[in-house]
DNA sequence: ACCTGAACACCGTTCAAGT
DNA sequence: ACCTGAACACCGTTCAAGT
């Protein structure tokens, strides 16, 4: 008897997907695991190596296809931004189409809960942000709002609703949330002492997340149309 | 000869300053330290373990006085907001103490180059976020604006002087700015298809800080007003 | 009451070595 | 060209033990 002689392997212990399930490492397959692990753990939770665990490899690996943490993040922002889908510009109805995307990017942080805290600080400048971008000074051109304006609205307004947005999430957070206690701190306060507070105390606090959303954005709308009014140029 | 007769230590050779040296840990002194600390390694470079150091102590150490690095944050914003200086709220000018409120802001976070990036989704309310936010609201309150939009435009307004700042840190950081990459970038995506992005680019990335930042105040305050005139109740 | 050292369970990143 | 294990130099926080 011969135990050199092995029978061949039958077809049906073939690897599955041979260059599919083992697979290989990409840059998209990794930003994409990177965005899984962030919705559940957050920005804090976010490290290289749950990532790498979540693609079943170690740390180290994922520096061939990214640069740095950071550089990680830039792309998932630009990956999350992707997700906000924008209608043909149409110049005449401008200031509604400002607010539908203000709303469109808000739901898009609100399915990414910590998303927004990530972009403050950053400019996650790349084609996802450069088609927003494009399109907003598309709505804005097309309204006769000149260049230098359009330009400095548009960061202003990208910056505004991303703090919102995470006011939004504070505001929902867990248990009582830092939000209540706040108020109740400052309902406790001195009232001779800060007759102001003691006054303005209910507003400081109250009010739906969804309120405050749209008061801030009129606030910006408002001040954009007095602002092209007061320079025409 | 007896070796255990010592001669008594010679008064120069006294610890300096016995009780105030080796100063024993105070929350204050924390704060301060760690605000030193940050000044010089910024935001990432912050560890309980280097402000420890600077004491001349350990990280545990601090725990007593401290609950979280998270705490520890929000007194070191905290204190540093008490560098902002006010004037007696004078409701006839409300509109100019609130520029004047709006650069004092920038300047501080000028002081401390990290500390804007630090504010962002924190609301370090303490004494001093106290004092600022009755100080605003009496001048809000003073021109006769309802509570409900001075407390939500306060709000705004701390986040868009916060979010500012940091643009104010991105354009002046170090050998060639995020800043003017982003704006070679942006010029040399094809025009044909971000026509838009193609017209606006130089303004996309030009105008000094101080331009931006005049650019937004006014537009807040526009929408201030405008927003009054609209909503009186 | 306050401080400490040592330990625990993590980090991001690098680098020689493997295929 | 791409992946890996092990190492380096860090982290925040806890906890028993000291004074």
């Amino acid at each position: 008897m011969d135990s050199d002689a092995h029978a061949p392997d039958p077809s049906w212990w073939g690897r599955p997907n041979r260059n599919q399930s083992r697979s290989t490492l990409t840059r998209e397959a990794i930003v994409t695991a990177a965005l899984a692990v962030f919705d559940q753990v957050g920005l804090e939770g976010l490290s290289m190596r749950r990532v790498a665990e979540a693609l079943g490899t170690g740390a180290a690996s994922l520096y061939w296809h990214v640069a740095d943490k950071e550089q990680l993040i830039h792309l998932l922002l630009d990956r999350a931004m992707g997700e906000i889908e924008l209608p043909e510009p149409d110049p005449e109805r401008w200031e509604e189409q400002l607010r539908e995307f203000a709303h469109a990017g808000r739901a898009m942080f609100g399915r990414h809960r910590d998303l927004a805290l990530a972009s403050l600080g950053r400019v996650p400048m790349g084609p996802n942000l450069v088609r927003l971008t494009e399109w907003l000074l598309a709505v804005l051109h097309g309204a006769g709002i000149p260049s230098r304006p359009a330009a400095w609205f548009g960061d202003v307004f990208a910056l505004v609703g991303a703090a919102q947005a995470v006011e939004d999430h504070l505001a929902t957070t867990g248990d009582m949330s830092e939000f209540t206690a706040m108020g109740e701190y400052l309902a406790a306060l001195p009232p001779d002492r800060f007759p102001n507070i003691a006054k303005a105390s209910p507003e400081l606090v109250a009010g739906s997340a969804d309120d405050r959303f749209e008061f801030t954005l009129e606030l910006l709308l408002l001040g954009l149309a007095s602002y092209i009014k007061a320079e025409p140029r």
